[in-house]
DNA sequence: CTATATTTAATTGCATACAATTGAATTGGA
DNA sequence: TCCAATTCAATTGTATGCAATTAAATATAG
């Protein structure tokens, strides 16, 4: 062990995580094409077909991402008709950002992505399940 | 199991992959500072501390960056006097990024970046030993 | 009840990422 | 040898990420 073993690239966790995470999303990139959303619009589509309905702030919370991200992608997909964005009448400081029709006929489509994503993978079905359990070890670390 | 599940954030691989990855680069960021290096700017100089010498090619390669992202940061690196960069003499085509005195200098504060991450994780050994594995097992299948 | 503190989304500025294109240099085949 | 194909870095354009600031709305302490 040199001393400055703890500096090289194959010695850090932290790297093959991000190369890893970007990767990954290169290959969601052919299907998501076919959406015409990215990744990230993708992950936003994914809480609202589940929620129908969600503010900014919990946006954020759910996918670790501020108002500086998700602003401008929220009016993207707004101009594209995807969701609806209006101030919450209880509170006003809250945007309620809601699914339209045109988003919810989105989803139908949008099954075949993890279905095609599912065969890329080479991982054993334990691999994934001990990935799954770690990263979010990690994720609810800074809770 | 009901129809859309696998359109669910939780049950995705990818979203955690993606939140650690930012959720950890976010952890080096105070340390960082100190160095005046951003994460990316930082993987660059690690691969110099180890080889002084590479090519934009082989940074992109090493580090799954491409010229486009590349081109920018080593110019930056080079105003900041860590880095040179000039065209390799027997072939044009590449240019050599080649590391300072006083990007070596650098070196010697970077070694605590490292030791005060270490102090952060909440993983267990084996955790991690498994956790790297994994992500290299996905990395070398774009190979 | 009111001044202050807090919460929230938007904005600004900077730094990536990356697909696609360009242009210069080199390689390899006819 | 000569030219078509390939390789490589740079450029362009789009889309994040995120820290820091701003401004409006709401909550809270006194």
């Amino acid at each position: 062990m040199e001393k400055y073993d703890a500096l090289k690239i194959e010695n850090q966790i932290c790297f093959p995580l991000y190369a890893c995470s970007r990767e990954i999303i290169k290959q969601y990139k052919p299907f998501l094409d076919e959406l015409d959303l990215t990744y990230t619009q993708y992950l936003v589509m994914m809480v609202l077909w589940e929620k129908k309905v969600a503010t900014v702030k919990e946006l954020g919370t759910t996918l670790y991402l501020d108002s500086g991200t998700l602003t401008p992608l929220l009016k993207k997909l707004e101009s594209k008709g995807l969701i609806t964005r209006a101030r919450s009448k209880t509170d006003e400081r809250n945007l309620d950002v809601a699914i339209t029709e045109q988003g919810e006929e989105l989803k139908e489509q949008a099954l075949s992505v993890p279905e095609q994503i599912a065969k890329c993978s080479n991982l054993e079905p334990e691999e994934a399940v001990m990935l799954y359990k770690i990263l979010y070890k990690i994720l609810k670390q800074g809770t």
